[in-house]
RNA sequence: GGAGAGAUGGCUGAGUGGUCGAAAGCACCGGUCUUGAAAACCGGCAGGGCGCUUAGUCGCCCUCGAGAGUUCGAAUCUCUCUCUCUCCGCCA
């Protein structure tokens, strides 16, 4: 959420960060509305003022026993208490108009976000690794997972439907091998501290961090209650500290956190509906920090650098995207996309995303900050990254380990974690 | 699921209709003392909002879990909700 008071203050900037999102909203109204919230606070508070002094005189008059004072008073003041209530009633209609207004306001992009419409308008800004080579043609992770024994799309659709899946046998012990290594890596060589929150969350928290009130359709809900299945550990996590003011001794506060996400994918029909890359439900190992504002950005740049760094130890050839304006997310002042490379589809897929959302999140959740012992609570800076989705990492290994007979060559740093196995066969 | 108790500042906790945005203690910050530290003593220490001719060691307003109500006036009384704790039941 941006601040009220610099939307007011910076029409023009924010008119502009819309329009180069390629979204079109109009703030106009909700300039008015701040101008008449204040108009109404100002009256309110000035009523109040002289029904408090009132009060006051009824005390001493109560006191002295000066009946007169008492009785003359009193009957003004019920029709006075009366006409601020009203002025009260209308004031929360403003402000609430003011709140859903600003909830629907994407973020304003960092100045260093690349101007575009649509993700052909990324940039790329990194390298790491290079395409593998076969000397046959290289298949689908589908194909390869399905051969092996190891993924099973019928039956999920069978037991729940289409966009799911079923590991199986070694399928699974991959999985959770990879988020076993995943977690140690970000836990003892990056400094982040495990989480493992509620799967489900209320729809505060989704408001906390974004999802809602926009994308409320791309949720799942638990009919008749409040709980929302979470999309991402991002929800949970960084709303822990919701309605907190932070030691800035602690800061940074790094988390990391493995849960399966939910997701209904509302809008994607028929993208990607073979394999494994989009679900309803997979596995994400999910890197969250809590920064001072003036470190968030290079802060950020150490979470890709985390994220990173576990496709380095797999070897896996990758790529870095600056996301342009248009194809940023709604929270986000400036994203990274970690794209990984597959061979079996010809292609870079996202496998990794890091954020920073500056203020936009901490606002929304109240968390902050304390600059020194006397200062006024500040808001933190939040960011998050995959770090990484376990189901495209699994995909990413079928496709570019894949041997000629249809086996799979486990990644040398995966293998303690596969009962030293070397091969899928 | 049943019964009971509770929710007050960073923490503990007093307060049952006006003298309360709030005692006391702890923690923290500043000062005095000290070679330094501790102790002792003195002082400070909640969040949010609005205003300004002087933007301040400034003025005002709101907030004692949330919301509604009673009252001239609510932390205090009533109702609803949320959450926490204890006991019982059930259960991985």
């Amino acid at each position: 959420m941006l601040d009220l008071r610099k939307v007011c203050a910076n029409i023009e900037l924010v008119k502009e960060s819309i329009r180069k999102r390629g979204q079109d909203i109009d703030i106009t109204e909700l300039v008015s509305l701040s101008e008449r919230r204040r108009e109404l606070i100002i009256k309110i508070q000035n009523s109040r003022a002289e029904l408090n002094r009132i009060n006051d005189e009824i005390k001493t008059a109560i006191s002295k026993n000066d009946s007169t004072i008492l009785e003359n008073r009193r009957s003004d003041l019920k029709k006075f208490s009366q006409s601020i209530k009203e002025m009260e009633k209308e004031l929360d209609r403003v402000e609430e108009e003011i709140n859903n207004q600003l909830l629907f306001i994407p973020n304003i992009p960092h100045f260093s976000v690349p101007y575009g419409k649509s993700s052909e308008d990324n940039v790329e800004i990194k390298r790491w690794g290079k395409k593998p080579e076969f000397s046959f043609e290289p298949k689908n992770h589908w194909d390869i997972g399905e051969r092996l024994g190891i993924l099973d799309f019928e039956r999920a659709a069978k037991i729940a439907g289409t966009r799911f899946a079923v590991l199986k046998g070694m399928g699974a012990r991959l999985e959770r091998a990879l988020i076993d290594f995943m977690l140690d890596i970000h836990i003892n060589e990056h400094g982040y501290t495990e989480i493992w929150p509620p799967l489900m969350v209320n729809s505060r928290a989704m408001i906390g961090t974004g999802q809602f009130p926009k994308f409320k359709d791309d949720a799942f809900h638990i009919e008749g209650t409040d709980y929302h299945l979470i999309p991402t550990a991002e929800v949970p996590v960084t709303n822990l500290h919701a309605d907190e003011i932070l030691d800035i001794n602690q800061l940074p506060l790094k988390y990391v956190s493995y849960t399966p996400c939910f997701r209904a994918e509302a809008g994607a029909a028929g993208k990607d509906t073979r394999g494994l890359i989009r679900q309803h439900q997979f596995n994400k190992v999910e890197l969250v920090k809590f920064t001072h504002p003036k470190s968030s950005y290079d802060e950020l740049e150490s979470l890709l650098n985390d994220a990173c760094k576990i496709l380095e130890r797999l070897n896996l050839h990758y790529r870095v995207v600056v996301l342009c304006t248009g194809d940023m997310g709604f929270s986000s002042a400036k994203t990274y996309d970690i794209e990984v490379w597959l061979p079996g589809q010809n292609t870079y897929r996202e496998i990794s995303s890091c954020s920073n959302f500056e203020d936009f999140q901490a606002r929304r959740a109240s968390i902050k900050f304390r600059e020194g012992t006397k200062s006024k609570p500040e808001f933190v800076h939040t960011l998050n990254g995959s770090g990484l989705a376990v189901g495209r990492t699994l995909v990413a290994i079928l496709e570019n380990y894949q041997n000629e007979d249809g086996s799979v060559t486990i990644p040398e740093a995966l293998r303690p974690y596969m009962g030293n196995k070397e091969i899928l066969s």
